[in-house]
DNA sequence: TTAAATCCGACTATTTAAGTAGGAATTAAC
DNA sequence: GTTAATTCCTACTTAAATAGTCGGATTTAA
């Protein structure tokens, strides 16, 4: 699980979606506004959300985005990962001749990180969108 | 708490040192072997954890490091926070003008990225060197 | 027809981590 | 004393990733 700003983004975005978009679809310049977050940078993160049946978009004019889902269902950890791809945030690099000490064996944190991984992505797995807005 | 691989390599060689310093100083060179991380950057690496009173160091020839506390003693968040130093890993920028909303209210994730902060240094709160080489 | 919106791909800028380089100071062993 | 091995120090370079921009195409309600 990798976290950067873009991960935030898109929480707050989501978050923005689940207190706004009630009946009619909410636009990008709205969120923009409201959360000073640039256009541009939302178009890229909500094509992702949109990849990953996050949120549902209507095209042209009064168009916008809503849920595709209610946000009890939603998981802070989907929309992590919708937008932020990889799952490690710092592997042994695998195909690197520094990994995991050049030799077979694990190196001696490998499992550390490998249990910090698992243990931030539970973090983001117990929080549902809908607990950001009550 | 921000985890780049440099608090990696300051785990690695720390449980390295822990399990090699036992009576006389360990060098950066024997470390750089075993490990495979450049001895330059062990060097700067080194530097850190000395200041923070985590080994110390004796010059000159046959040098080298040694614990400066036992290893039950030393928490991994110790070396962690003596070599990456920033207690915050995605903090709403402070000086900028992006930083949460630009508003003075806390931007809606602001909590939330300050829990898992929390979270992972607690994480890392638990864990003592000596665990990583019994 | 127009304006507001999503959609798309490529591009650029900025930041930060990662790593190097060169030398100064120290000290044990010969 | 000289040498070799070491820590110590500062500055620099490189590489990678994040962050963000830009121009235009497409869609659609009013």
């Amino acid at each position: 699980m990798k976290l950067t700003t873009k991960g935030r983004y898109a929480v707050m975005a989501m978050a923005d979606l689940a207190t706004n978009a009630i009946s009619k679809p909410v636009s990008l310049a709205e969120i923009s506004a409201r959360q000073n977050i640039s256009l541009a940078y939302l178009e890229q993160i909500f094509i992702k959300l949109k990849k990953n049946k996050l949120v549902k978009s209507s095209r042209g004019a009064t168009g916008g985005y809503l849920l595709e889902k209610s946000a009890s269902e939603i998981k802070l950890s989907n929309i992590i990962f919708a937008v932020d791809e990889e799952v490690k945030m710092l592997n042994c690099k695998k195909n690197s001749k520094r990994g995991c000490n050049n030799k077979l064996i694990k190196c001696i944190t490998h499992d550390l990180w490998d249990q910090l991984d698992q243990h931030i992505h539970i973090f983001f797995e117990k929080v549902k969108l809908k607990d950001l807005v009550r």
